[in-house]
DNA sequence: CTGAAAGCGCTAACAG
DNA sequence: CTGTTAGCGCTTTCAG
């Protein structure tokens, strides 16, 4: 059906081993059969079966990245990232969202290996990497980014500031005479979300108030009913710390303008056109992935060194919302 | 180093024909054996080499994307939606970004057809698809998106309605008073650029004057440079069309406060919290890519029918900033 | 129900 | 500079 490298051999009158020299640019080929060669597959419109050369080659110069949603920004920015880079080095990027399921998450990165990417990028949603072993065995390096692997794994691990960023967002709303600031954020057990309540509780210290904490799905009904439990209290919150992009944004709808001081974790897009600003904790997904694929590239290279873990700091943006006193 | 099946087939005592059969869940194996074999797969950490599989299959089981980029909101909700279509028919997605290069989008497409992609979706960048001669000759079906391809190639295309799209922004606007009216875009050189101009020139009939129109890459200096100049005129415009969301945004920040009406091209998120709201002609990005997706299954199925065109419906949606009228 | 043999399209290793 | 041979790991075909 599809012309193959020995259809162009014959058209070409030479061997087979000559065309696959062309093709991969060998040396020692004559110019002019080189020339004829190249005729030959322009004419055939001949293109090289990449399962075929993989097969025999042993790799595939590709590379796996799962992330939880292509359509979050966050990931979107990280996915490009990784992209450029894999491209500089000449492979080919898969990815795939696991949606936050542990289940497709250990699906999309087994399709990966069926497919033998050289390596890959991991955002786990789940908890359990034991799956992972024979991959690591076979030597295809894994580097985990925006959360570590779980328990029992030990591995590459780029991460951000998330309890250090926590902490200073705290610290500024406090500094803004702030005591009563509530957290709304992810599910614990997704690690950044709990790494941020623990930047939260260690930065208010004796502030603390389970009361002023919600950690639940980011439903526009469900943050509002919340919010709206906290502000019933004898001592409502004058201050709002969210936990990431999807809850600053569904915070800002909730509050329907209340004027309550806010800091969200991650930046986004408008963030400063809004009135007031909002202040953020920035980090920068791009980045963070970067970062991570270079790091899975120098792995590639050989580097066998121990695990490493990369801390990307983070850096809070005021730019109004952060900044407003409490009432009265 | 890696097993394989004759590898599982030795640990499991039976012919590698029987490893394959379990494998691929064929019947006709005894339970006990297939029992046997699995008990072999687990403990060897066995997994299929995909390469081999569709070396010998043919089929890939895979598709391929091209978009412009990841990091674009647009696409990557274009992409999410092409990924769960391509998953829900037990597929893998390929996917990369031209950066509305030509060369890369071709580097690309070439990149996913020799890995042997069973079908294409391309939103070009380009003007000339004749590279994609011997593809579509090898049977592989290519779906467009959000733009056509390029002249002498006719192929299943999914476009939103960008004329009529941008004539509801215009004649929204007339509506509400006003008749200097410009427009802020992409090169023309892009479809939906071009698009978007027709429709607003079209709409604006006797009004339109090409002073107050601006199509350049979308640097926020620069849309301040051009907006600069059009308000310095004798008649300056009271409104504003921008031919997409990132344009949308960057005159947002050029306009720096400055009371015009406005209209974009894309809903985007928090339109609805800025002030006043941003007034849109929405596209829906996941249904473009669902809808292409479908598409592009239905052809793999062996719908051999003649080239489908298919023109997605645009909304607008009026948050305020469209309804503001003329000064005075 | 199970197995042996052939070969997918290519590259590696070795001749000439 | 060019060609021949073997075989990557799997599925297909055909025989038991």
């Amino acid at each position: 059906m599809r012309p193959t490298m020995k259809d162009v051999a014959s058209a070409a009158g030479v061997a087979l081993k000559t065309v696959s020299r062309v093709v991969n640019g060998e040396p020692g080929v004559h110019p002019a059969t080189a020339e004829r060669v190249r005729a030959a597959i322009e004419r055939l419109g001949y293109s090289r079966n990449e399962s075929a050369a993989v097969l025999r080659r042993g790799r595939t110069a590709t590379v796996g990245l799962v992330i939880e949603d292509v359509a979050d920004p966050f990931y979107s920015g990280l996915s490009r990232a990784v992209e450029d880079v894999v491209i500089e080095h000449g492979c080919l990027l898969l990815s795939g969202s696991s949606s936050e399921e542990p289940l497709r998450e250990r699906e999309l990165v087994e399709t990966f290996c069926a497919r033998r990417v050289d390596g890959l990028i991991v955002v786990p949603a789940g908890e359990d990497h034991s799956y992972l072993r024979p991959e690591l065995e076979a030597g295809t390096p894994v580097v985990f980014a925006d959360r570590p692997p779980g328990a029992g794994i030990e591995l590459d691990t780029v991460l951000a500031d998330n309890l250090g960023g926590a902490g200073q967002a705290i610290r500024h709303l406090m500094g803004h005479g702030h005591s009563r600031i509530a957290f709304l954020g992810d599910d614990p057990g997704i690690f950044t979300a709990a790494e941020r309540l623990n930047g939260y509780r260690q930065a208010l210290g004796g502030l603390f108030d389970q009361r002023l904490v919600s950690m639940r799905t980011p439903s526009l009904e469900g943050v509002r009913a919340d919010l709206a439990r906290m502000f019933a209290l004898d001592d409502p919150p004058s201050a709002l710390f969210t936990g990431n992009g999807r809850y600053t944004v569904t915070a800002l709808r909730a509050l329907a303008g209340r004027r309550v001081a806010l800091v969200g974790f991650d930046d986004f897009e408008l963030a400063d056109l809004l009135t007031p600003g909002v202040s953020v904790v920035a980090q920068d997904p791009a980045w963070m992935g970067r970062v991570a694929a270079e790091l899975l590239f120098r792995r590639l290279r050989g580097d066998a060194g121990p695990p490493e873990h990369i801390e990307l700091p983070v850096r809070l943006i005021a730019r109004g919302s952060g900044e407003l006193p409490p009432p009265g």
